[in-house]
DNA sequence: TGGCGGCCATGCAAGCACGGTATCGGTCCA
DNA sequence: TGGACCGATACCGTGCTTGCATGGCCGCCA
């Protein structure tokens, strides 16, 4: 015997009986009549083997272990109280994580803004950041363990985005080319050497843009230089030039310098945010719903 | 319907499937059948209004609110687990509180002492400390409202208690006063002026004592002067001497120097450890137990 | 000091909630 | 397309818990 443990009636019952040192009125205030109290408390006592309550014939007083175990039901009781709210606030996206990819060169150009519109269209909300390539964005957000990615196109068919950032491409010279000199826009066409290209898994997105700038002939293939710091660097040591988005110009290196494009030249890449309708991430679902609603990114 | 609210078998439940997200395995690790585990998350979820899995067919999927509410969940359960635990050593004595209380002369003499005793005889008790005239503590100790009390005899016969110091007298004297010189013992009779004296209130031990060693006639009661300090300032302005244990020459007073008596008229005050045995507070009894087992107190 | 009232404990019968068995319905895979 | 797996449902039996009535104990008061 003994064994059967606690219930939480025998713990709202015990909290009664504590607060009142009447088992009459705490029978009363829990709609009860006293007898079934009677047993909640002794069942407590032969399960804990321990006496919570001095009898004293007039009214009751407790023990200091039941003191000590008060404190304990009064705990759980107020844990349990807030738990359902808690767990429908989380339901309907009130509060709740939002798991968001990014590709280094996103974070240049809009991860902070994204992250304050996230903040201000679902507060309570929090962001966990992870940096990955576009491809693996769009894996993670169908395997769900990612719920925005900020991608650049092609999107697939599956997914829900939206156009968070254009921007053009400029060029990237070493110091000691002749191009580095002067102000103006240049010319592709002035461009004699080779170029540092992206590859074509890591940013194929790039990497098909810039090939159709500036044609395959002359475009150098480079399997590391999908992350954007080693392409700089790579420019920087002369092996190239290198077509840079215009906000990773916010990365001065040394060594290197940067040239607007002719107009004619000029190409604008995209950045998205895309997210899988299927996503039951409330969160989400209430900020994709609020984009839809408003698809301004400044609101 | 609805307002039905949660039980601990369906939080059981819920982590259980939560974890093994599979009914079967959950089933049968809390050794029970599916259909009941099925209809307890029914239950869960009909109270909440929230869906806690997303069914997919081939097993089951936390959703975000499930997530939350498992937290919740696991919070719960973890401290239900200790509550038996915690409130058992309440009751044995392995926690718990010692309301103590003391004299304002006990601090000087034995308070840290009786502290330092406590805490080796008692490990993992904590002790809460009250400043009381002896006839304040017996009491609240009457009343339960302290646990222990360090006091001056007589002991009423209702509690039990133990020899915690003895100490003898001094006599305090103004540097002012001829008997301020010198190093030798003194005898009272050396002694021409007026004594300060101890209220027969709150200090009736040393009142009854001191009037016994020097005799009414030139024993001037202040009623004030049951506090040792306020006794030191008035010998200190000249109004007399004072009898004063000896712990409390730790207590250096500008103006008011302390003499030996003589072995003729030395006399030991004692001060006692003191509690009431129908006290049930647990902590109380455990020391209580100890000192009867050892009464030396340097253990 | 004996009766009385308040309070907690107990006996008993009824209601109900929970668990088990059997079965259904949907999904995935061969 | 049939079989296997998994969760949902129907139905039934049992055991716990409740409420009513009553017992036992202590303290209060006349």
């Amino acid at each position: 015997m003994a064994a059967m443990d606690l219930s939480l009636q025998q713990l709202r019952g015990f909290v009664a009986v504590a607060e009142e040192l009447h088992y009459g009125r705490a029978a009363q205030r829990l709609n009860l009549t006293q007898p079934p109290l009677t047993r909640q408390i002794q069942g407590l006592e032969r399960t804990l083997d321990v006496r919570l309550f001095d009898r004293t014939g007039r009214g009751v007083r407790l023990t200091a272990a039941g003191g000590v175990f008060l404190e304990h039901a009064r705990r759980v009781l107020a844990l349990l109280e807030v738990a359902p709210e808690a767990t429908r606030r989380a339901a309907d996206g009130t509060t709740g994580t939002l798991r968001l990819a990014f590709t280094a060169i996103g974070a240049y150009a809009v991860l902070a803004d994204f992250l304050t519109m996230v903040g201000k269209r679902t507060p309570g909300v929090t962001a966990e950041l992870t940096e990955l390539v576009s491809p693996a964005q769009f894996e993670a957000l169908a395997n769900l363990e990612i719920d925005v990615g900020l991608v650049r196109p092609p999107i697939p068919a599956q997914f829900e985005s939206l156009l968070v950032h254009s921007e053009d491409l400029v060029l990237a010279v070493p110091t000691s080319h002749p191009l580095a000199l002067g102000d103006r826009a240049v010319s592709l066409v002035d461009v004699t050497d080779d170029y540092i290209g992206y590859s074509p898994e890591g940013s194929q997105y790039l990497h098909d843009i810039c090939a159709a700038m500036i044609g395959m002939d002359r475009y150098a293939v480079s399997q590391l230089a999908s992350q954007v710091p080693t392409m700089l660097a790579l420019v920087r040591a002369g092996l190239g030039c290198a077509l840079i988005p215009r906000s990773i110009m916010a990365m001065g290196v040394e060594g290197v310098r940067y040239r607007e494009l002719d107009a004619a030249d000029a190409h604008s890449v995209t950045l998205h945010a895309c997210w899988s309708p299927d996503n039951p991430n409330p969160a989400l679902q209430r900020l994709a719903e609020s984009l839809r609603l408003d698809p301004h990114l400044a609101t």
